[in-house]
DNA sequence: CGTATGACGTGCA
DNA sequence: GTGCACGCCATAC
């Protein structure tokens, strides 16, 4: 099974995202090669329980917060201490 | 191997 | 603008 690349693809990906920018889950998979297992992409985040992996930094299409393994809020908190706007779950600006 | 799931996305009422 | 249902693909069990 090749998608154990995808996987570890994304990982190296999300790690790969600079501080203050953040790619929607799509993104992501485009990335990967998969631009279609965005779906998957979530879900890997969800089980990742490595902290070396900036997940925080991957947001819906939406611009919404998604989630967190951590915590909703501890995703939120992340992000605006890297200097990005969050406003009701939601990134108001990424400057 | 098959079933169920999931930090989603899109479409429609 | 909000809410519900379907689809989609990799992962977990």
């Amino acid at each position: 099974m090749k998608q154990k690349d995808f996987k570890e693809k994304v990982y190296k990906i999300v790690k790969q995202i600079p501080k203050g920018e953040v790619l929607s889950y799509k993104k992501v998979a485009e990335k990967a090669g998969e631009s279609r297992a965005w779906r998957s992409v979530g879900k890997i985040l969800a089980k990742n329980k490595n902290p070396q992996i900036p997940c925080h930094r991957v947001v819906r299409l939406d611009a919404g917060v998604g989630g967190y393994n951590k915590g909703f809020q501890k995703k939120i908190f992340l992000l605006k201490k890297e200097g990005l706007i969050i406003k009701k779950g939601k990134i108001k600006s990424s400057f």
